[in-house]
DNA sequence: AAGACCATCAACCGCCGGAGT
DNA sequence: CACTCCGGCGGTTGATGGTCT
């Protein structure tokens, strides 16, 4: 489309699945050099892809911070509170579970939650045919979805502001650019990114923000091994958000920490100044 | 054993909105 | 204001591997 570079010599991109030499090339430019403009990218780095083949290989692959592997319980938990909410909303839902992606999430609803909400919903209208006559207090025994699903239009408007907010999004270019300078002029490479963090509690700032913040509404407690969300309804975490907004709001800026666990004792000063 | 069918996941496509000119 | 470029998003497709018959 418009984002097709140069008339002249239209270079033939790529398409298909990736090769590690591929991915090399790709994630050794941006973890030396950032991304910047995407579509240049592919041309630095040496790349017969388009910007749009290697952000999204980036992304949902490449970037350093990413879960693999099966889904946590509560990450499922999680996701479908999130989408009977935002319904699909994936980059939003996506920035709640630290390490997915929206693809990734998208994929798992679409190839498993999605069944099993439709066959919770069977159930639960089964159960309601049945005691629809019994008794009139058929909003306290619904099941907890639909008390989930109230809740979200409770904040359904919220929770757009809020992700739409004032939160500072940290880009990884710039993200890559402090942990340069905080680690002198040696490039970091992608294996020692990893070692020192550990792989799964990596993450960027972009998929989600809030995880990042030390003094944040999740910080310390409300985080499990996977740093995914545990045991928070949804009204707690975008009451949450909320009052973490306007600390942001009364202190003017907050404190990004790239790739640092919350939970971790992993020192901070090592990656931001 | 082999073909049909199904599930999963990586990647592509098209659209939209913001920024720049 | 109109246009272009680019990044981001959600929907969809296609390849692949597993299961069923």
């Amino acid at each position: 489309m418009g984002s097709q570079q140069g008339e002249k010599g239209k270079p033939k991109h790529r398409k298909g699945l990736w090769s590690p030499e591929e991915d090399n090339k790709l994630r050794n430019h941006i973890l030396n050099h950032g991304h910047g403009c995407w579509s240049s990218v592919s041309i630095k780095a040496g790349l017969q892809r388009n910007g749009k083949s290697c952000r999204l290989r980036w992304i949902n692959y490449l970037r350093p911070g990413l879960k693999k592997g099966m889904f946590s319980k509560q990450e499922e938990e999680t996701i479908m509170t999130l989408h009977s909410m935002l319904g699909n909303k994936w980059s939003q839902i996506a920035q709640h579970l630290a390490g997915r992606t929206d693809n990734e999430i998208k994929n798992y609803w679409h190839s498993y939650l999605k069944k099993r909400v439709a066959k919770a919903k069977e159930m639960e209208s089964h159960i309601q045919i049945q005691y629809a006559t019994s008794s009139s207090d058929t909003l306290d025994s619904s099941p907890s979805h639909q008390k989930l699903a109230t809740q979200g239009t409770q904040n359904i408007n919220f929770t757009k502001e809020a992700n739409q907010s004032t939160l500072p999004k940290l880009l990884f270019a710039e993200w890559l650019s402090v942990d340069h300078v905080s680690s002198g002029n040696s490039a970091i490479s992608y294996d020692s990114l990893n070692l020192r963090n550990g792989f799964n509690q990596n993450q960027t700032f972009q998929e989600a923000p809030m995880h990042y913040l030390p003094e944040g509404p999740f910080g310390g407690g409300e985080y499990n091994d996977n740093n995914s969300l545990t045991h928070i309804s949804a009204t707690e975490m975008f009451n949450s958000q909320l009052k973490f907004e306007n600390q942001i709001v009364a202190n003017g800026f907050i404190h990004c920490i790239p790739g640092v666990d919350l939970s971790s004792n992993i020192s901070i000063s090592n990656y931001a100044i």
